[in-house]
DNA sequence: CATGTTTACGAGTGTCGTAAGAATA
DNA sequence: TATTCTTACGACACTCGTAAACATG
């Protein structure tokens, strides 16, 4: 559908040298490394410098990559569409979320999405934050469910909402009568963390600088739910937004204390998708459900 | 950049048969017709049907055409701008509308619009109103600026606004000096109308029919600028919305009267574009800028 | 010299144009 | 029979893979 040369600059761009993505694509090196060249002799621009390890991208081929990536799905989209003579209602909507977002929330939503939609399946790639949007970008997943991280990936943002932290303990735990929390209340009980590498994580770090308070760390944990199930069984307090712990709450498993002032403490969760892609109606249609959601759990 | 079977493919669906392509083109048909087979053969479906006058699209044949169409402007896009290195803020942008708009309306909007970028082109085609959106969906221009009609055309609708219908006369006229017109206050005095092509002619004539009143017409232009020096001449009651004829009512060359119980004689104005198209930057802040324009112009 | 990209060249594949065949009013 | 699409076939162009040459830390 689309001529081989794109196939190869895009494989290039990825694994990042001609070999490398002559292994992948099982197609010669000297045919990859022609068509490249045809395609600067077309644009009239180098696409690649040539680094003694490898080619990495020029401006003008990000550019190029942009094109083609979206270019592809498109095709791919339209040739289902087609070829599926349905509307395409039926189908796999790929999604890029994080640890800890993959657990309560994610499993939700689909659930809900699948009483609307019974036929459609779910990938689920979770991955570590600064990953989502890349793979957003690169059309590895339809859609990417991440709190924002710093750096600024051109992805379009189908919804932003800003979402608190809150504190997760057991419904006996004696924080658990108070209505707000500082974190010094916090220092002369057990807590328990996510890595460091997590947005939530960082979101306390920061505030713990902040106020100058040492938090008595006695679990810390690549795997949220784990540290949720520590925290019901009162071994620690551990840390949440709202809505990746909703149905636990609901459910009075455990309980939720917000922090005083907590606009410091404040994530901005984002739906992305890939920047100027026209979506599958079913990718679409996930993707509005999903901020209306959020939208609406925003008010809690 | 894409394939030339998607060229020949497009240009078929365009013109209707092979051999007419193929003139066009500088393609011998069998050449053509192979293609065409081909991505049958690859879709499993047939994309013509063979009709004895040409060949004429199948559904499938309809999205792949839509998605050709889209793809071939992508691909235009995304190759000046790696070229031109600059983010295309010079540039060309492509207009359909129809002809009582492209007077006054067009005129100002373009003015305005090249005081932020004096390096912008317009390229306007004023065609009768029910090929704006077609023209729009085929990718001949950028973007559409119509009155709805019924056909309702797949394009994407950036902003839709009901606009009112105003009688416009001399100053002096001596319903100038009313407040509201009905339709009946109109048929003591003599007046000119759009062709009955027009969506302008046509609320009028729905509403006279309604109303029972007979007009005493006395010029039938397809020239709306036409028809408005001859009612600034005295001559008749003209006719129009009111952002058609803006400058002419603030310059206090005619004047303006409003029909009590207006709504039977709204029409929907469009700003259109491409569906799923990515627009080029220069043409979304246009159709953004003229969003603007005419979403301030609904409170006339 | 190890790694990685580009050029040289013969083999195979695909596309094109001419011309003949088939279908339809 | 006039128009249009499709099939047959030889000519040409393109792409590929192997292998050698080139660039660079």
């Amino acid at each position: 559908m689309l001529p081989n040369a794109l196939r190869y600059f895009l494989e290039v761009a990825r694994i990042g040298s001609v070999n490398g993505a002559s292994e992948r694509l099982h197609v010669a090196g000297s045919a990859i490394s022609r068509q490249i060249s045809a395609l600067e002799m077309q644009f009239e621009t180098p696409l690649f410098e040539r680094k003694p390890r490898g080619m990495v991208l020029t401006p003008a081929g990000e550019k190029l990559a942009d094109y083609a990536r979206r270019a592809f799905l498109d095709a791919e989209d339209v040739a289902a569409e087609i070829r599926g003579r349905v509307d395409t209602l039926r189908g796999t909507i790929r999604i890029a979320t994080s640890e800890g977002l993959a657990n309560v929330f994610m499993s939700e939503m689909a659930y809900f999405f699948r009483e609307k939609y019974p036929e459609v399946r779910f990938d689920i790639h979770v991955v570590a934050p600064p990953n989502i949007a890349l793979m957003v970008r690169e059309g590895e997943v339809d859609i990417g469910i991440a709190f924002a991280v710093g750096t600024p990936i051109p992805v379009h943002v189908v919804r932003r909402v800003r979402v608190t932290t809150v504190a997760i303990m057991h419904p006996n735990h004696p924080l658990a009568a108070r209505d707000h929390l500082t974190m010094a209340d916090l220092a002369n009980y057990p807590v328990a963390l996510s890595t460091p590498d997590t947005t939530l994580r960082q979101v306390i770090d920061m505030r713990c600088a902040a106020e100058g308070v040492l938090l008595n760390v006695v679990m810390v944990s690549s795997h949220s739910a784990g540290l949720m199930h520590f925290a019901r069984q009162g071994g620690a307090i551990a840390f949440a937004s709202p809505i990746s712990v909703r149905t636990w709450i609901t459910d009075g498993l455990l309980v939720a204390r917000p922090f005083v002032e907590d606009t410091a403490f404040n994530r901005s969760l984002e739906i992305q998708t890939m920047a100027a892609r026209k979506l599958p109606r079913l990718v679409d249609d996930f993707s509005r459900f999903l901020a209306d959601e959020i939208g609406g759990q925003i008010a809690l």
